[in-house]
DNA sequence: ACTCATTATGCAATTTGTTGCATAGTTAAG
DNA sequence: CTTAACTATGCAACAAATTGCATAATGAGT
């Protein structure tokens, strides 16, 4: 599956840990792909046996040693020639909506707690988003080719945060008022 | 999982076959939920073992044979428990992101493509969504508290679609100016 | 006439993803 | 002084999803 493409693709740039990829997966990468730290390091491990990444173990007395990936030459070709192949739709699944379609006197709190809970959560992303444009991606046309692609990618998830959020609020003021009857 | 919750809740106020929920998955629930036929006719078979749907055969003379679902007083029930208990995060996986990140000049025709592709999708559920509210959620204030809800899950893929839309343009824009030096 | 899409269902094998567990030192907070 | 969070990795069992196959009639388009 394309995991293994979100992870050639995370160490295009940066050598990371596979502690590292999964806190990416949490944040940034986040917004267009998500998994857990046991399906990285399984991953890590098969990609490596592909030598479509290459290890290095690094000792540290403070912390536990850690061991870092980078993308082989072998896998960046496997990486552009799977760009040209067919794209999967995009997959989503949220849970909060089917509750929302659920909704009823007695889950009406409840639910407009999650929907809070969901605007802090895009709300910390967005910031971060911001913070990440402002720093590497703030003028697209003086960007390479290759970081014009991740400014697009950056510019769709701030997009989608900023979309969100509007909702969450229209979605609270309207609830509010399904109480008061 | 959470697919049978989505199948359950597609089958409160609608009798569905599985055909037609994997319809439904493919389209207006798209925007929340996916599944395969083979996956929904599995989960259906489950939950009628459950005793949370029950089913009623149809012959059918010029079709083939079919078999609809609704839920029962239990699968209603235990419906209503799932919306209390804790929510799974929004999950998203989307390849074309992953292969933005590798723009490169040799696949950059490919992309633009690909995003024109995305646009035409996005468009044609939109507009889906809005014959929807049109014909059965125009006035919030005047729907039921489960409508309610329903239309607060329309309201969320319109914005979300209205805003990829925004994106797919504001992206075909920048993606020409590469091409171009 | 022929081909393709639609309606309608389902099994089996394989690949992915989740959940629970395990280890182990450091650092910050109360 | 204790507890919790963070860094860092990984196995094993289980659940969920994907892929490939199979059947079979109707209706629309070329």
């Amino acid at each position: 599956m394309s995991l293994a493409h979100a992870i050639m693709t995370a160490v295009l740039d940066d050598e990371l840990t596979g502690y590292e990829l999964a806190k990416r997966f949490d944040t940034s990468l986040g917004f267009f792909w998500q998994a857990s730290h046991q399906q990285i390091y399984r991953e890590l491990k098969t990609l490596s046996q592909k030598n479509y990444l290459s290890s290095r173990a690094i000792s540290q007395q403070k912390r536990p040693d850690k061991t870092v990936y980078r993308l082989t030459a072998e896998g960046q070709e496997h990486l552009h020639a799977w760009v040209h192949q067919t794209t999967k739709p995009r997959f989503v699944k949220d849970e909060l909506f089917i509750k929302l379609y659920n909704l009823a006197d007695d889950n009406l709190t409840g639910l407009v707690q999650e929907v809070l809970e969901r605007r802090e959560h895009v709300q910390r992303n967005l910031s971060l988003y911001y913070r990440i444009r402002e720093k590497s991606y703030a003028k697209f046309s003086t960007l390479s080719t290759r970081m014009k692609g991740v400014a697009l990618v950056l510019d769709a998830g701030i997009r989608d945060a900023e979309s969100i959020l509007v909702w969450c609020d229209s979605t609270l003021e309207r609830l509010a008022s399904v109480t008061e009857q």
